[in-house]
Order: structure tokens, then sequence, then C-alpha cells
DNA sequence: CAGGAAGCAGAACGCTCGTTCTGCTTCGGG
DNA sequence: CCCGAAGCAGAACGAGCGTTCTGCTTCCTG
């Protein structure tokens, strides 16, 4: 060890996952990495491996990220239907906001890659049965306070709440105007609540 | 003319529609087609004209094949919510029973082409608004019969469904089991059920 | 029945891709 | 202070892609 790495790799994989994110696996060549990391092959391979490698620590990082800034206050005792709406509201403005739809990694996984890849397939399932467990518990706390529509079960309520914010990332990427993202939110809300 | 053609463009287009479903575009050669038709390069870019275009008249014919399989039923007056179930359920049994999940070339077209592709992004937005009328009616003829929730609008629901038709997709591609994909059917006429 | 326009199969072309290799630069340890 | 392990930039390689071209076959038309 001699020569000192010129790259900071939390902050390349950072934009290894906006690429990604953005224009999806295929379109995405090694190098337009190269380009938007600025680092080079040879620190490409090594610290990260080949391609696909490379997406894989990119989804993790997508969903850890996701797991950690959007679904982290559905865990506390005092979270509701308020904060599960806030997700999704917050996903509208996102795109609405910035620079045209920003995408969704694990859609992009979902449609592109995981219908190929069985062990990336694998990985994906596993973080999603993770959002819906977080959605499973902000419900259990949502029908604590009376929150939720009688004879909700709590844990088909998290697939399908998983499922719906997939459902809308979609219409944002097909295009539907912002009315219609709200219209969708609206009733993904009236699905759960009282 | 002299020479006629060996093959049956509508029954090619139904081929390539398989493919493009179920691999993606980019995942699609041309050579994959070729060898799934059976039609040589010269037959499919004089008939079709280049993959791009090829694609789009796949779309094309997969809008049209879906809006008269599963939506006619919800234009006619005796239309309820049970139709718009069904069309909803036998997308989850089309996927259990048959050779694994299929996919859907609007999905497809939402994640991986439309945001990269002006022309057909109008083209996919067309035949999902097309899809969220076709809903929206079927829900005014189920509100004429009081099967709706109260309150509901029938046009917000038709964008509402048309999202939820595509997460359900999304899960079924990311590998959910059938219990999952149950649960989020019926979350999603929970929010349109009275 | 013969000419030729149109369809066919497959070779070929130019390009891009993921990956590896090469020669140069850097800088800690003896 | 200099040796060499490790990082760097970019050339290079083999494979696969979309597309076009070539030589042959078919069969309607006059």
């Amino acid at each position: 060890m001699v020569r000192n790495r010129e790259f900071d790799p939390q902050a390349a994989l950072g934009q290894v996952v906006q690429l990604f994110t953005e224009r999806g696996y295929r379109r995405t060549s090694m190098e337009d990495i190269v380009q938007a990391t600025g680092v080079s092959r040879y620190g490409l391979y090594g610290t990260f491996g080949n391609k696909r490698e490379l997406f894989a620590q990119a989804l993790e990082r997508y969903a850890d990220d996701m797991g950690r800034q959007a679904f982290l206050r559905l865990l506390e005792p005092d979270a509701g239907l308020a904060d599960i709406r806030r997700i999704f509201e917050e996903r509208v403005l996102d795109a609405c906001e910035g620079h045209g739809p920003r995408g969704c990694l694990l859609c992009q996984t979902a449609i592109e890659v995981a219908p190929h890849d069985d062990g990336l397939q694998e990985v994906l399932l596993r973080f999603l049965k993770r959002m819906a467990k977080t959605f499973a518990v902000g419900l259990e706390n949502a029908q604590a306070r009376g929150e939720t529509r009688a004879g909700l079960d709590p844990k088909a309520g998290g697939d399908y709440l998983t499922g719906a914010l997939f459902g809308l990332i979609m219409m944002q990427r097909a295009g539907f105007p912002r009315a219609s993202l709200n219209a969708f939110v609206d009733g993904t809300m009236a699905a759960v609540a009282a």
C-alpha cells in the first residue's frame, strides 16, 4: 500500500446510484460511470468489481438510503397515517420540483434486471419485504390510535402500500400530470384510512 | 410485386410483443426476433422499419389487445366493481398459472423507454389515459348502482386504478408471492368500494 | 415462356459495450 | 533517497449490437 486512492468510494457510489436510477442498467455504460464519477476504470473495477456487482452495491445503497430517509419514522410509536401519506407525497414533490422524474432504482431492478438475474431478484425481494414490514408497523401504530379502516390487516396493508408506492412511481415515469399523481395518493390512503 | 411474403405480419408482431414484454427493449436483439419469428431481417426491416419502429408497433398492438380483451366490458352499462376486480385478478392468475411472470409491455415502456424517447412517451401516455378513462366509465357504472364508496370521483378513481394495476404488475415482476398480490388487489378494491 | 421486381438467407460493416492490459505516476518504508 | 507496490489514464480486445448489402430464389406479368 503506497499510493492512496484519489476518490471517495461512497461518494462515487452515490453518483452511480443516480446514474442507474435515471437511465437503468443497460442504458448506463461503464464509460458513462467513468465520466460521471471521474473515477478511472481501474478504480471502479478494483473497488466495486464488474458492472453487475457495482449495480448490486448501488442497489444496496439505494435501499439503505430509502429506509433511513423515508421509512425510519414509521417505526416510532407515535407514527400514523400522516407519516405514511407523507412518504407518498414526498415522492410526488420530488419528481415535480426536481428536474423531471428521477425514477426509482428498485423499480428499474424489478422491471429490467430481476427477471433475468436470480441473485438480484432475491436481494430486491428482501428489500421490498422489509419495506412492506415497515409499512405494516406504521399501520399497526395507526391502528392503535383508531386511524385505520375497520378490519384492516396491517400485514396485508403493508404489502398493499408497497405495491401502491411502485404504482405511483410508474405513473411518474410514464409522465402522468401531477393532478393524477395526487389522485393516486388520495386513493391509496382511502384504502387504509378509517 | 412478384414474389409473395412467406410470413404473416400480424402473427410475427404478436411474437415480437411477447419478446419485448418478457425481455424489455434493450435485452431483445434483432437476432432474437429473427430467431423467434422465423422472419428474415429483410422481412422485418421491410415490413416494420427499424427496431424502434417495430417496438412502437408492438406497443400499439399490445395496448389494443389489452383494451379489447380486458377493458371492453367496463364500457357496458351493467358493468360494476366485480368487472374491475376481475381485471386485477386475471392479471394475478395469468402470472401464477403461466410460465413465470409475463411482464407488461406498458410497464417496460414506462420504465425503460419512455424517459428517453419523447415520441413513445406520448404514445404510452395516450394509452394510459385511455385506460384511466375506461376505468372511470366502469366506476361511473358502479356508482350508478351504489357500489362505490361515498364521495368517490370516478375520474380520480380511474387514475388511481391505472396506477394500482401497474403497482400490481411491478410486485409480480419483483417476485412477490401470490398471497401478497391478493392482498394488493383487496386493498385496491377497498379504495373504491363502498 | 422469359424478364425482372420483390422476397429470402446470411455475410458484412461500423459502432458500442464490458473488460483487460500497458506504460506511467505516486509516495511510504528501509 | 530510492525501490517497488499500488493507483492512474487511456489504449486495446473480443463480443454483440443494429443496420445494410449481396447473391440467389421465387413467381406474377406481358
